[in-house]
DNA sequence: TGTAATTACGAAAACGATTAAGTTAAAAGG
DNA sequence: CCTTTTAACTTAATCGTTTTCGTAATTACA
């Protein structure tokens, strides 16, 4: 409301002077800083964002892309804790967090233009397609950036460590006394693959070895291709004993064409999702499943984020790790060892 | 990137005609407006948001508030899906979202302040809790305000069908042969004495008493306090046939009771829930609640605000109602009529 | 005491847009 | 043919900051 020169004219100072005792410059005097600072504090003042933008080059803004060929957008309970995280540690760092769009007024626009045209310090982008040629063009812009669960060579990320959790995972499966584990996994994305190798290697370091047919594609939160996929499994004359989905949603689809059989989960197969959603632990029964630790995912990238815009020559680009944690529910029981 | 100083250079005229010429200004021919609008597009030309927000005190930015007590903020499944509809509408319209919070770098500011700082053009509040002296303090100020699920006499409103919804639901119930009817419905808010208004109105118009201590209250969302209103129901000499939830994440506290004491849904008693949640539907058995149409409230919620910043005097205060919808499922079954 | 260095501040030019007011040239009017 | 309108620009001020450079006053030093 007030602006710098109502308060230089009531300090009796030029409004240089005001904008240098608040941001503590050196060459003013430590009575004039404080008397600046108590008029502002009772004046209630502060700087237009939109001028200090302008001159400075910098918002103290940041931009969020999000883009998923199914537009959940912020429905995406995944995505949504994260930002969510994110936001928290942002905005204790004093930064505000816009939505980027590909458009400006009734213009289309590219996301790095958009960003430019916000003057984003920088941006976060978790998103399931980074085929997008406007995301690959944004990565390769000036603006700093941090992608979650999605490696690229030129900025940091912040990755769901889904190498162990799928380790962690099958190991409990396999200490329960499972040979015959399904696997039906999710599409594209570097998050799969993580998942995928990782199921891999645990067969091979124990020397599993598993039916042709046991490993399914299915998209993620998708009820009714997880569905179709347990049906193939349940059909089989060597159906597995215990099932893993690619997240707690797309399990429910297998979990109603189970019940649908009869078939009691644990006592007749067992599943184990991924996600560690809120319904996973309400169901009956509890989901064995991997909680990825949203909140902290959110905070890091936030924290990488900011470095990397305060201090771009001491902070490296590097992939954050942050590990899940094993949620035992009662979805996955001793296997009958027949 | 390029600014209309190189722009105004290529042209072979001065800024302001650039300006005017993009801005469709009168007194500028139509073919220098041509020649400006072409380079422009050639140039990838885009202005400054922080000159132009400057210059005009308009920012194509909206605010965003949501404050519950619980601090689930995004990953508050209802809100987040209101919220997602918002913002498409608003990008549609040409608008950027940006999050309102209590902070201007490290210093502690009211919303409004925030509000002001960022001088975004209007704010939509989503909040469990109207009164928060900041958030009043908020509403009080000169800035456009369209609130979601609470009336407020200075700004318009949208309202999910509260009233409507309970009615729907109860009828289906009541057609269903239920009279033992309970509800277990949320704290505070509006919303909550709608529905329970809504509940009352119902029983008196059809004649119908229930005892003593078969309307509870538990928070919203909240599972464990679910569970143990639904216990106090069942231990009943009377229980009800039916019982309502404040909402579907609620009822899986109650679901898991039922399960618990061996009843079966619907066959030995039925339930419903409210908000149409995701899982809601694959839940087995399948939930009947009433599904509200939050992608049409995010929506409505942003013409409404849009169309109050942009024609402040043919707009007025108004409380919108987007009804919800029956989601029939299988948890409300016929009621043994004994 | 005279000069250099230091301290504390102010004047003014940006940043990139918008816009009121001024200017020029052509068209219109008598 | 001269004056008035109108059309089509341009000039320059402005929004609220930051920042470079300049300057006056004080202090340090020989």
């Amino acid at each position: 409301m007030i602006s710098m020169k109502e308060l230089a004219q009531h300090c009796g100072v030029s409004i240089a002077t005001v904008s240098k005792a608040l941001n503590d410059q050196s060459d003013i005097g430590e009575n004039t800083k404080l008397k600046v600072k108590k008029a502002a504090e009772m004046f209630g003042y502060y700087p237009n964002a939109a001028a200090r933008s302008l001159k400075t080059n910098k918002s103290y803004n940041i931009g969020v892309l999000f883009v998923d060929e199914a537009n959940s957008g912020l429905t995406h309970e995944y995505f949504a804790a994260v930002l969510e995280g994110f936001k928290v540690e942002a905005e204790k760092q004093g930064y505000d967090i816009t939505f980027i769009n590909g458009q400006i007024g009734k213009r289309k626009v590219s996301y790095s233009d958009h960003c430019k045209y916000r003057n984003v310090d920088g941006v976060v982008i978790a998103c399931v397609n980074f085929d997008n040629p406007e995301v690959i063009d944004l990565l390769a812009s000036k603006i700093p950036v941090v992608t979650v669960d999605h490696i690229h060579e030129s900025c940091s990320s912040v990755l769901s460590d889904n190498i162990k959790g799928i380790e962690i995972l099958m190991n409990y499966i396999y200490e329960k006394g499972h040979r015959k584990i399904a696997y039906i996994h999710g599409q594209g994305t570097t998050v799969t693959k993580a998942r995928l190798t990782s199921f891999y290697r645990f067969l091979e370091s124990h020397e599993l070895s598993i039916p042709e047919g046991y490993v399914l594609e299915a998209d993620y939160l998708d009820v009714r291709q997880a569905m179709v996929c347990t049906k193939e499994l349940l059909n089989r004359k060597d159906p597995p004993t215990c099932i893993l989905y690619p997240d707690d949603t797309a399990l429910i689809g297998g979990l109603n064409e189970i019940r649908a059989r009869n078939l009691r989960v644990p006592e007749d197969i067992s599943i184990a999702g991924y996600d560690g959603s809120r319904i996973s632990q309400l169901l009956n029964p509890r989901l064995t499943t991997i909680s990825q630790n949203t909140a902290d995912i959110g905070m890091q990238a936030a924290k990488k984020l900011i470095s990397t815009i305060e201090k771009p020559k001491t902070t490296f680009v590097e992939q954050i790790i942050v590990e899940g944690v094993l949620l035992e529910g009662e979805s996955v029981g001793n296997a009958n060892i027949s």
